[in-house]
DNA sequence: ATTCCTCTATTTGTATACAAAGATGGCCCA
DNA sequence: TGGGCCATCTTTGTATACAAATAGAGGAAT
């Protein structure tokens, strides 16, 4: 085991993310530290990396607690999402390989494929929602900017919150479908424009989706 | 004295950014320590948050050094900050309000005074400086997009560091200068796309300038 | 009964001690 | 003479001990 301290801070952001932390909820240096059976110093070491990625919010001398979010939230989160990977395509489709393109449309057949099986949707959604990621960080990465993936990182860990507990309608999945393929043919076709322009709705579709159910609470 | 951290995490950064400790130089904990009379824990915790915000790099086992940057770098940050500053000023032209306009053209004056004075540029470069990033600030402020706000911040470390040692052309800075007002009187106009269209030219416009001197050598 | 205050218990912040991992320099061998 | 290996020394990673600050409960005063 090599660092204790980033071993922690996977299990702790694990925990966030699946929903195991409920929200607001007070993280006790000491609690953690004797539950992991280590010491508190690479338990606080995780907490202030969480803090600095804003999964955590910490005061000072009143210690941490998971992020708490809210409609407002979202709505910030996903504006810069579609702009920040919007950019990313129009980066990436000057840059694009033949390979590259191929591996994206591999990602959009076995998401149509996912979603044809008669599974249902708490055993299809996760592999789906895995499959997604691969597809937008390739076009990141393809994006060739390291920076843009740190911002997008950074601001992706809320909508993850929020999607565990989230189901999309069948037709709002079968428009992000249809996304992905236009991006995809778009960048096949080295419009940059055109392949940024779907990228940015398919963000802007996306957050209606969630804020849709969100707000409605 | 409240935080020991924070205090040190302040000089740290503060000693970066001033170039007083250069490129790519080790910082090792127990130095710093001894040098600023405390122990190494809140030295740690200060280089963690530094790396987290990109300003010194640390690998495991081997401690942290200063980050370095080369003029790819400068092209993503000043790329991206064109686009989420421009952003900035889209999402806050609606909001604006006439004393935010004022307060901006209060900057203006100031700068154009400043600009027209007799000082050496050594003296008045630090002051222009300074009342431009309240300009800025006060725009990003104004979108009223705190995720918005903390994304610019980490990626105008960088071009701070560069800019110590920069000089702005007479050209470039009259240009600069046109360009806040050119802003405002957008704002004003109630005018988010010219407004948003300024402020990208403007800050494409810095990359060049900083671009062109940096690649050059 | 309510509000404010104080005292205590809990929790964070810092220091120090110890363990483990790298870097450095010299020495041996080819 | 040059390269590789071992020992040592430096530096980071973790644990523990102690100090400072805050929160919460209980009591006193109004």
């Amino acid at each position: 085991m090599a660092k204790i301290a980033s071993t922690v801070y996977e299990q702790i952001r694990t925990a966030i993310l699946s929903g195991e932390l409920s929200n607001s909820e007070r993280l006790v240096e000491e609690d953690l530290a004797v539950s992991l059976g280590i010491s508190r110093t690479p338990v606080r070491e995780a907490l202030r990396r969480l803090a600095a990625e804003g999964l955590v919010d910490v005061s000072p001398n009143r210690g941490a607690r998971v992020a708490e979010w809210d409609a407002h939230d979202l709505r910030e989160i996903f504006d810069l999402r579609s702009i920040l990977e919007s950019h990313a395509c129009e980066l990436a489709t000057p840059r694009a390989s033949a390979a590259e393109i191929a591996f994206l449309e591999n990602i959009c057949e076995e998401m149509e494929a996912l979603a044809k099986t008669e599974l249902s949707s708490e055993q299809r959604l996760p592999a789906l929602a895995a499959k997604n990621r691969i597809f937008h960080s390739k076009i990141i990465e393809m994006s060739n900017s390291s920076r843009l993936g740190l911002l997008i990182e950074t601001l992706i860990h809320v909508p993850i919150v929020m999607q565990t507990y989230k189901v999309y309608s069948p037709e709002a999945l079968e428009r992000s479908l249809r996304h992905h393929r236009e991006i995809v043919t778009a960048m096949k076709a080295g419009d940059e424009v055109w392949a940024a322009s779907v990228m940015r709705a398919h963000v802007l579709a996306a957050r209606e989706e969630v804020l849709g159910q969100n707000e409605a609470e």
